[in-house]
DNA sequence: GTAAGTTTCAAACAGTCGTTTATTCCAGGA
DNA sequence: TCCTGGAATAAACGACTGTTTGAAACTTAC
């Protein structure tokens, strides 16, 4: 078969739809027009819209964490006891490394996750939280003895603080270089602006231990 | 007149619907009822959705814009220079002070501002930089003093993860709040919370002095 | 070559959307 | 009292939504 198969060409392109616009902005219509496949081949293959949009999430989610949990384990084999810093570059890598380091993707996905938290979509939350929900939780434990002193309370609250950031700027990370671009003249490299969110939340997260 | 205006229900039921599902979710049918009044009072009264979407937008920042620059202007005559702390405190203390402490209404309000950079409006986006986009290039003026030693680069970056966590912490406060509750048994005060959340940002924003 | 099973396709379905229309209601002024 | 103009109303408009249908096209197996 010359071209992709149906499946992957109507994830292709609502991947990209949806990250560009979000989901209930984002008709059948004009995903499968842009897949170049019939309108009524999601419902043939998925089932409904909803079941294409756990699908697009599915796609990255899983190799994702499949790769955070290979890099921890490694991790964990070579030494014991691991900073901030260490376990937010392993966030990082692995999207990096998940998406073959093609900027547009990793884009893609950051503003994929902000709209699973911001848009109403009930199924999807529960979707993910039953799906990951265990994979989440054994990453924040890995965080525990990372800020010694924090308390349970406080360790939820600077995660999720933490999480707000990333998700924020990665997920508008477009817009906000064209900002800073009118802003400051200068157009800082992607590389530069991630290690510099890594400092901030790290920082941030560190806080927790001195309360 | 008994009851209040039409133009007034419609904002204030538009308020709550908008902010618990979003702009596009929300139908102006499902508005009008809920308000009580005909459906065709939102496009007399306003002239389209989009109208009415920014009109519940100049409602709560046209007197927090007012609110914030007058204790700006009076910390500036006590005392000259302000550090991060009290520049952020400005702030929530603006945001509640123009709400009346009513939480319902100040969490409406951050899930509105959340809703307006995540969801596709670019109509919305233009009005509130045109319209207030002076008024946050003064407040960011004011922290550069603030933040002596940091580039004007970084100043924008660390102003944005700031402004990120601010906005998803809070337009999902109810939210993390319960998972809070379910992970760690105990519910912190909302008062507790933004008090963590503005040590984060300040911890985080130094950071930028010291790169 | 025929039959069975998948996949694609155009067309239609029932429902919702924002917006507009024409009519009715109801105040205040002359 | 009649008149006028703003506001409220029910009804309809055309466009768009996700989903379903039944027939056509294709692939695979015997």
């Amino acid at each position: 078969m010359a071209q992709k198969e149906t499946v992957e060409r109507i994830l292709d392109a609502a991947e990209v739809l949806f990250a560009e616009r979000g989901f209930s902005e984002t008709s059948l219509r004009t995903i499968t027009s842009a897949a170049g496949v019939n309108l009524a081949a999601v419902n043939y293959h998925f089932g409904s819209k909803k079941a294409l949009i756990q699908a697009v999430f599915e796609r990255f989610l899983d190799p994702l964490v499949v790769e955070i949990e290979r890099r921890i384990e490694q991790i964990n084999q070579d030494s014991n006891g691991v900073d901030v810093e260490t376990l937010l570059g392993v966030l990082s890598a692995s999207i990096y490394e998940v998406h073959g380091r093609s900027t547009n993707r990793a884009n893609a996905f950051m503003r994929l996750l902000g709209l699973a938290y911001t848009q109403s979509q009930a199924h999807l939350r529960n979707y993910i939280s039953e799906r990951y929900g265990e994979a989440f939780q054994r990453f924040g434990g890995l965080l525990k003895p990372a800020l010694p002193g924090a308390t349970q309370d406080e360790l939820f609250w600077h995660t999720h603080f933490a999480l707000g950031t990333a998700i924020f700027t990665l997920s508008n990370l477009e817009a906000l270089r064209a900002m800073a671009e009118n802003d400051t003249g200068q157009r800082s490299s992607v590389d530069i602006i991630v290690e510099r969110l890594t400092a901030f939340m790290a920082s941030g997260l560190r806080n927790a231990s001195h309360g």
